[in-house]
RNA sequence: GAUCUCAUAGCUCAGUUGGGAGAGCACCAUCUUGACAGGGUGGGGGUCGCAGGUUCAAGUCCUGCUGAGAUCACCA
């Protein structure tokens, strides 16, 4: 005990400075091994994975929410005992990293990564990923996340790449890993192939060119209409519908292509759609996907024209070396002039672009490995169906995985990159056949011959991120950490990476885990700017986490962004908010301030239920209750910004605003006793308030839970201290209506003060006349509470009391109030601020009965709610008639 | 074209299984009261986008419409 005493009377500065205080609480709870799991061996576990932010630079805004919302739920676990296992970790993400390393040595040293050799590339590269890695592990220390370091994973680590091996191998000799040739995205800005969804489609104002294709006979014109008229030099047929009258008679026939004068063949298709354009499409197989169908099934030649930087290749004649926009200005010129061009429209399309480069993504032809995404999707799907599944938060995120994995196709997992897991292929030099495996194999298991090269590729990043959830604790062997944590809990991250990350993890972990990778999906929106615009680089109005710590404090900062939004929906960051957040903060250090002011002659334990409590005292345990019942149950469900409603208003309203009002009287008083309590009940409220706020402001609750004195069980961090549980005991009904009543009527006094121009601080006289035996004793146990807060010189008590004329009423539940003010009161302005009332009081009255006199209502709804409109109903009416004999009496 | 989200006070947004609307900021008035002016007290302000429907009861559920946004798929 001497230690809480030598803590009494700790002085805090007048206003919280969060700088002080983080980095100190953080290097504490790190030295303490507090965010290190496994310590409780006999406790359920509960487990999140990080999703592992790009090592391309510093974090944002976004991150801060994403990681925020887990750290809040990590916290809370943790303190209702759980062994609760935050797993950080960072991402090589091959394109966005390799990319900003190029440019980075183009600027900085004029050299290519072909200067350099792979070799050493990768030693920039990793070089990059070292220091962004750091930075990142900074950002996520200020603020104040509690990750377990000790198991800090990333994606190119050896383990983690052992796990790609392996899945790899695996899925080749399942069959399920193919390389073939076929039209990808590629991207002829970074020249590698892309997935489906790293395409993004930009609405485009762009032309339709109407083509005219000579037929061969001479007979005529067949006349098709493209977009990109560059890629009619790979055309190696004109397509027809099969049914179509009006082209019947030419197939079979063929046509010369212009410029070059290749002939190729009319065909028919039924891909083709009758209605749209002339009713004849060129057939492009090398650049277009559909195009590259009809190919296969009428065995026609596939000619690029195109090289993978996008520029017109040897099979394009004239355009040879033209990029690929400057050969379509020259091509249309060209055909226009000969005659081929006949119509050039305006069109609005959809055009694909890289997400990464920005670069309009070229349909390519191309030798790449992909993944058969039939199974996998197929059991993905089954298990969804059945009770095996991933809960979505909200619920309406399950519909959009569903639809996109209902109909996904296969994924094209290479990329021609040097930043990544290499591809464990191999093929012999000699009969070119493929050997893939988890190391280089020693000769060709065909011919025998012994020099074999590596696939140079690389693969893409999100292949390695699939495995995140089980690949970071250990996967492909059976480790502790594996047995003990997987499946994780929860996984938390934004909707926009819901097809890039959420379903592929799903659909690995159900292959290689056989179970879902997590139980519950929580899924949030995205933080805008303060116009509701994406945050983007090139608007330059992206937020840095750390500039709004260094303005507001990180409590303010995580408070702000995790309450601030329903789940699932998007969030605009505005300074206004964060500013609230903040003020809610200092609100919060200066209520402590005020109890650690007043703890003379405190005797450290818990309140005495049994004991002389006021109905203060028991009203704001009560509170308390129902405000640890209410904020755990919210974060069960992720109802943060719920959460934080409830917390503010306990906080701001009950225990600033009423309580700690309340108690300086009883901290003021002669009375030792009560002292003791109010400070009891002060030290304990308190206590339990900061452990229900520490999950969202970790840093100011652990500074003012360390100076509050407490009991040595309560341990030796708030991390660690036991969450609040609801507790039947602290259940007081009386207390509550009892402090409504003096709520109630001490707001109604410095209401009618305060319409009838009473100077606030001008002390008044005032009369009670309570409605029966049980309001006088209330209204007489706390008299002391009705002179300090309404201003009261003298004040009179009694049912029985005749009011002078001269005097403002005003009309609570149990009693009528009188505030005799001779000089200022003008009687008529008396009745016409009753009669303003009274208008009020009637309406309610009125529509109360209605609502009771209507048969359906009293005998369909539920008897608590009829009930509630009978009590209603009596206590407008008795205000009602309170009033309007009051009115009599004025007039009278 | 398909699916989804949003529309509530001047602004930004809450509103948790349907029971007569809230917060912050802004605004007006007032208070240098011994935790806090980053504060206290009191106040004004909303036909909950429109039209129907279900129900005793709709901001909340259903249908249609209007407007804003998102995602997916596209016709060359």
């Amino acid at each position: 005990m001497s230690e809480t005493a030598s803590r009494r009377g700790v002085e805090l500065p007048t206003a919280y400075d969060p700088a002080q205080t983080e980095r100190k609480w953080y290097e504490k709870w790190l030295k303490g091994g507090y965010f290190t799991a496994g310590k409780r061996p006999d406790a359920p576990r509960y487990t999140i994975v990080i999703p592992p932010p790009n090592v391309t630079g510093n974090l944002h805004i976004g991150h801060a929410l994403d990681f925020t919302l887990q750290d809040i739920l990590i916290r809370f676990k943790r303190m209702q005992g759980y062994d609760a296992l935050w797993l950080p970790g960072t991402d090589h993400a091959g394109i966005a990293t390799q990319t900003k390393v190029e440019q980075h040595l183009r600027e900085e040293e004029g050299k290519t990564r072909h200067d350099l050799g792979r070799e050493e590339f990768l030693k920039r590269v990793w070089a990059w990923k070292e220091h962004y890695a750091n930075t990142i592990r900074e950002q996520w220390a200020k603020m104040g996340f509690s990750l377990d370091y000790t198991r800090e994973r990333f994606t190119l680590d050896e383990g983690l790449s052992r796990a790609v091996l392996e899945v790899f191998v695996r899925l080749y000799e399942k069959g399920l890993i193919y390389r073939g040739k076929r039209i990808i995205n590629w991207d002829p800005e970074t020249r590698t192939a892309l997935s489906d969804i790293e395409v993004e489609y930009k609405e485009v104002q762009g032309r339709l060119y109407h083509l005219r294709y000579p037929l061969t006979d001479g007979s005529g014109y067949i006349e098709v209409a493209t977009t990109r008229p560059e890629t009619m030099l790979g055309d190696t047929a004109v397509a027809v519908h099969p049914e179509d009258e009006r082209y019947r008679h030419l197939v079979g026939k063929t046509v010369r292509l212009p410029i070059l004068g290749r002939e190729i063949p009319i065909i028919a298709d039924e891909y083709v759609d009758m209605e749209f354009g002339s009713g004849a499409v060129k057939i492009t197989p090398a650049h277009d996907p559909n195009d590259f169908e009809v190919g296969l099934r009428h065995d026609l030649p596939q000619i690029l024209v195109m090289d993978e930087a996008g520029r017109m290749n040897e099979n394009a004649g004239p355009y040879q070396g033209l990029d690929r926009f400057e050969c379509r200005k020259k091509i249309v010129e060209d055909l226009t002039a000969q005659g081929f061009c006949v119509k050039i429209e305006e069109h609005v399309h959809q055009v694909g672009h890289s997400q990464r480069s920005g670069a309009v993504v070229e349909p390519y032809l191309s030798t790449q490995w992909f993944v058969a995404m039939k199974p996998l999707a197929e059991r993905a799907i089954a298990a969804q169906k059945s009770g095996k599944a991933v809960r979505f938060v909200p619920e309406r995120f399950e519909k959009i995985y569903l639809h996109w994995i209902e109909n996904v196709k296969d994924w094209c997992i290479s990329r021609q990159l040097w930043w990544g897991h290499r591809i464990p292929a191999w093929y012999c030099e000699a009969c070119e056949e493929i050997h893939v495996g988890h190391e280089a194999p020693a000769a060709c298991r065909k011919c025998g011959h012994t020099a074999l090269r590596q696939d140079e590729d690389v693969l893409d990043t999100w292949f390695s991120s699939a495995l995140w959830p089980f690949s970071t604790l250990g996967w492909p062997d059976d480790t502790e950490d594996m047995r003990r944590y997987y499946p994780t809990d929860v996984l938390v991250t934004g909707y926009d990476i819901i097809y890039f990350w959420v379903a592929r993890m799903i659909f690995t972990a159900l292959e290689f885990t056989d179970s879902i990778p997590f139980r519950e999906v929580l899924i949030h929106g995205l933080v805008r700017d303060a116009q509701g615009r994406k945050m983007s680089k090139s608007l330059g109005n992206g937020v840095d986490p750390l500039e709004v710590i260094e303005k507001y404090g990180a409590d303010a900062m995580r408070f702000m962004i995790s309450t601030g939004s329903t789940p699932g929906q998007d969030v605009r960051f505005r300074w206004e908010k964060v500013e609230q957040a903040r003020n809610f903060a200092n609100k919060i250090w200066n209520a402590s301030r005020f109890v650690l002011m007043n703890l003379d002659g405190y005797e450290p334990g818990d309140p005495d239920l049994d004991g002389p409590l006021t109905a203060a005292d028991r009203w704001i345990l009560h509170r308390f209750n129902e405000t640890a019942r209410e904020v755990t149950r919210l974060l069960d469900q992720y109802e943060n910004g719920e959460t934080g409603r409830v917390l503010y208003d306990f906080i701001w309203d009950d225990l600033c605003d009423w309580y700690i009002e309340f108690s300086k009287l009883s901290l003021y008083g002669d009375d030792p006793e009560r002292r003791k309590t109010t400070q009891r009940v002060l030290v304990w409220v308190l206590d339990r308030t900061l452990r229900l706020l520490h999950p969202f402001m970790p840093f100011i609750t652990e500074e003012i839970w360390q100076h509050l004195p407490r009991a040595a069980e309560a341990g030796e961090t708030i991390m660690l201290a036991e969450w609040p549980r609801p507790d039947d005991r602290l259940n007081a009904p009386e207390a509550v209506r009892e402090m409504e009543l003096l709520k109630q009527t001490i707001r109604a006094v410095r209401n009618v003060r305060a319409e009838s121009g009473v100077a606030p601080g001008k002390k008044v006289e005032l009369l009670v006349k309570p409605a029966g035996e049980a309001e006088l004793e209330l209204f007489k146990r706390n008299e002391a509470y009705l002179v300090r807060f309404a201003g009261t010189s003298s004040l009179v008590i009694d049912p029985n009391l005749a009011p002078p004329a001269k005097a403002v009423t005003a009309v609570v539940t149990g009693a009528e109030l009188f505030l005799p003010l001779a000089g200022l009161i003008d009687i008529e302005q008396e009745i016409a601020r009753l009669e303003k009332e009274l208008a009020h009081l009637n309406a309610e009255v009125e529509r109360v009965e209605k609502k009771l006199a209507n048969e359906g209502f009293v005998s369909k709804a539920p008897l608590h709610i009829v009930e509630e409109e009978r009590a209603k109903e009596r206590d407008y009416r008795e205000k009602r008639d309170k009033v309007l004999a009051r009115i009599a009496e004025l007039r009278g």
